[in-house]
DNA sequence: GTGTGCATGTAAGGAGTTACATGATTGC
DNA sequence: GCAATCATGTAACTCCTTACATGCACAC
């Protein structure tokens, strides 16, 4: 069974260190989350399966009662990350945009109801945007700087779209046609 | 039982008209396939599910010994579109893209090698932008402009990115930093 | 007569979410 | 004392993909 990528999301987090499940969870949440989501359902037995398959080595750091647990990469680890990550052959990308699909069969809406949906589409792209640029100063200061330029294309990435449908709210309020 | 959003693929698809699983598939690959993929796996039990709750209606459509199934929207299944669609409420919006993930763990590569698969992320937003290009004439010529727009921001997204993507594998490679 | 497209479906399995359960520590 | 956060995990469930199975019709 070879790993899949949510793996390599855990893979990729502890070549930056040691760090538990629940630290894992919170570093994904910071950084991979819009483009990798993961849950607590999916990290902790994918731990226990990368730990099997020898990727990856346990070691208690439990504070008197209070249980914890670190994880840190194996050589064969380190090798399996790096041949994943220069496999340049084409992934997958994958987007579920359930506002996109209620645009899409807007007919059955009224013109007034389409501007508003727009109008929400928007602001989402702008939240979303907003929210990573808190985290941005976080991303620059870190000396990973790939880890900063995909914080920057998902900001980027959403401010466009917002830009994108601004426009066209605009477009269709004003009743114009064709927008180049 | 509530429909998910597959179901409200197939139910938007059969408010343009009466259409076949066969059909839906097609049609679904041609238009909502880049924001909202289906599989026969999920349209022809989808398609029982919302028969039996009454949204849509089945009718024999055979040729000869060739079965055929035609499909369309109750009046019930009519409302229930409206009442979706125009639901302003935020919706979720998930990315899931391998080939970020890997950049994003670009430390375990070299320079040359992040350039490189920099480099295939552009061709891969140019392929997908150019076959969505090539089904543009067909969204801008039936009546339904949402159809359209959507499409053009399918487009539009891509060959963003492909720029994007472009120059910060341009910067990398003249080793310039900071990119505003 | 044969390959391509039309047409319908299912079974098995993988991936991921959600809700739940449990308990310790820290700061107010 | 109480809330928030740290910390680990599981069970049930939904969603979706992939692979398979079957067969007709039509154009070449």
């Amino acid at each position: 069974m070879k790993p899949g990528p949510t793996a390599y999301v855990i893979l990729g987090i502890l070549n930056l260190g040691p760090h538990s499940g629940y630290d894992i969870k919170q570093l994904a949440d910071l950084s991979t989350r819009h483009f990798w989501a993961t849950s607590y359902g999916q990290i902790y037995p994918e731990l226990k399966r990368l730990t099997e398959s020898g990727l990856i080595k346990s070691e208690d750091a439990s504070k008197g009662t209070r249980q914890r647990t670190l994880y840190h990469l194996t050589a064969k680890g380190k090798q399996t990350l790096h041949t994943w990550a220069a496999d340049p052959a084409i992934q997958s990308l994958e987007i579920r945009d359930e506002m996109l699909l209620k645009l899409f069969f807007a007919d059955a809406m009224s013109k007034k109801e389409t501007v508003t949906h727009l109008e929400a589409m928007r602001r989402r792209h702008q939240q979303v945007a907003a929210g990573l640029r808190e985290h941005e100063p976080m991303a620059a200061a870190q000396p990973h700087r790939m880890h900063h330029e995909v914080m920057k294309f998902g900001i980027a990435f959403h401010e466009w779209s917002a830009d994108w449908f601004g426009k066209l709210a605009k477009d269709l309020e004003s009743g114009r046609e064709a927008k180049k």
